[in-house]
DNA sequence: GTGAAAGCGCTAACAG
DNA sequence: CTGTTAGCGCTTTCAC
């Protein structure tokens, strides 16, 4: 390879001047239009002449033309952005595989809107309140917002700027407030351990998420349910959604003596730890103690054996998500919309 | 709560006007100077006097002003994002949660540069076809690549549109055409194989990550070469990151009928599979054979037992690779430049 | 239906 | 150092 003073001997790098990209003119001109025309035509085309669009099209295409998103976005008066916004507490969700399914199916139903996907976090509180001042201050269009707890400072100014927001799961406290999407948790966790009771399991545990959110309360709710008068407090413990958290609760509920023949874990995620504690207490699964889990994550299939779980359908959360953002932001719905979506249990050989 | 019906009673919501945001010309009457002040003070302050510049960000406060970014970029001829680029063939990475951390650190790196993160994925062919279209319209300022394949046809448009972009991982037969920033994979491997060697074991298998990836082949050739002489081609299978393939490629060396003491794996993903497939055949991990995984990722945890394996300083990556990107955005560096980060051997239980 | 023209809010070049 | 003045490329009335 020659040094790098051989090549500068060539002079500068032949860079062919990078052509300046067309704009709507240079359309309008090679259509034999006025600009306006092409703008009508670029955005539906409604009150333009076939022949005319047609043509208009045939020199877009000529030019290979796009518009200019800034240019657009200005004329508008919007930013072209929506957030996805992840507060601190939520942190363990970047530990979740399926975290993943969110950023990538919002960054696809986003695109044909003509919008970006703008990912955003806060790691502490001054951040949260950094990321608050940046969302009123008018950079994004919309909000979409990862399960938020129920004392999120950061709701009520949201609801304050009237900024649309859509959360993924139901904002405890501020239902009335959000649009929202979500599952039925409680039916879900309740079809759950109803199916842990069919196998004939009898004593069963819990390892719940954390109860100021609307997850962790509505799954805790459906296993009560299922229980019914047989529900015994003595068999719940409480995690905060970590792997390492399904482990402490499970070792809690180990160290109190109580016999137990199943464990419905609030997530797989925490399963994972809560089987690591189990097998380290000499309870094999299923055998002696039946494990489920929740969310069917990845996780689910690492775990061994594979987990009973519920189908959490986080892709068709983000696009019903999206869906209803793009309304909220047309302007075309005022008032806050809620959805639930339906899960599927799935299950494996852990239960 | 009341029905709908009764809230319309009282007529449309009270809804305060929504203030129109500030302008630059707001700022400046305010503070009494001209709008190419406001401006300058906005970038920089440079060529402004200390008072007027005072003066100016008193305004800016009283107002709460913020820039508008959409007639900044409009200005600037510049669009202010940045476009994260995950092809189909690296789906995998979103079930790999140390790929959140790349989001994360983009996002939060990217924001004092006045650049939002945009997130884009190709599932298959004829989206890569879209997503290039995209992107070499102009509608990003810049590329961020993960671990591109060698076969990229991306690669070679990208490089034709002269947009600045930065590889995570070296991009094979591209390493001249790229920025990039990457580990030594091959000294990493060489370690972790090393340390395996160290710990007396003598028959060292390996599931290798697909041999065309800079991580897969590099991983490989570390291997090789700890082993010197007595690497042995039966002792090697191949696989695709995927948690499936390291089980598959595990299963097929057992087929074989050869000894073997330990495993090292090409990512921990891959080991999790492995250790299954271990499992299955009767072998106990770390007694009958080590384990030893790459990456360091939450998966690494999830393992049981927990998996020996390399740091990769995923975060670090991402820093680097902004920072790379920013210089070539703002065209203080015309030529690649490539990074090279170390990584650190991480003991835990599984070898 | 279509053209003309007035901005959207900001940066940057140019005087002074 | 600071004010003035062109645009950046597009949408959107408003006439015709």
């Amino acid at each position: 390879m020659p040094a790098p003073e051989l090549r500068r001997a060539h002079g500068p790098a032949p860079v062919p001047p990078r052509r300046p990209r067309p704009t709507i003119d240079d359309v309008a001109r090679l259509a034999g239009v006025s600009r306006g025309t092409v703008s009508r035509a670029l955005n539906g085309g409604r009150n333009v002449r076939p022949a005319v669009l047609a043509s208009v099209n045939d020199a877009i295409a000529a030019l290979d033309y796009t518009v200019n998103q800034a240019a657009r976005n200005l004329a508008r008066g919007r930013t072209g952005s929506v957030a996805f916004v992840i507060s601190e507490r939520q942190e363990h969700l970047f530990e979740d595989p399926n975290w993943g399914v969110f950023v990538k199916t919002f960054s696809r139903e986003l695109r044909p809107l003509g919008r970006h996907l703008l990912v955003t976090t806060a790691q502490d509180t001054s951040e949260e309140q950094l990321l608050g001042d940046y969302l009123t201050a008018g950079h994004v269009d919309g909000v979409l917002l990862a399960l938020p707890y129920d004392d999120e400072p950061l709701l009520s100014r949201l609801v304050a700027s009237r900024l649309p927001t859509v959360v993924l799961g139901r904002p405890l406290g501020w239902e009335a407030a959000f649009s929202w999407v979500m599952i039925d948790e409680e039916q879900s966790a309740f079809d759950i351990v109803t199916h842990l009771l069919g196998t004939g399991r009898t004593r069963i545990a819990t390892v719940t998420g954390p109860l100021h959110t609307s997850s962790g309360k509505g799954r805790l709710d459906g296993y009560a349910r299922a229980l019914g008068p047989s529900f015994d407090p003595v068999l719940v413990a409480h995690g905060d959604w970590s792997m390492h958290s399904g482990r402490l609760g499970t070792e809690q509920i180990l160290e109190r003596g109580v016999e137990f023949d199943a464990l419905f874990v609030g997530s797989d995620h925490m399963a994972i730890g809560a089987m690591q504690a189990l097998r380290e207490a000499g309870r094999s699964v299923p055998a002696d103690v039946a494990v489920a889990g929740f969310d069917d994550s990845v996780a689910a299939l690492m775990a061994d054996p594979p987990l009973t779980t519920v189908h959490n359908p986080f892709e068709e959360t983000a696009v019903e998500a999206v869906r209803i953002l793009d309304e909220l932001m047309a302007g075309r719905q005022a008032s806050p919309l809620h959805v639930v979506l339906s899960t599927e249990l799935v299950v494996r050989s852990s239960a």
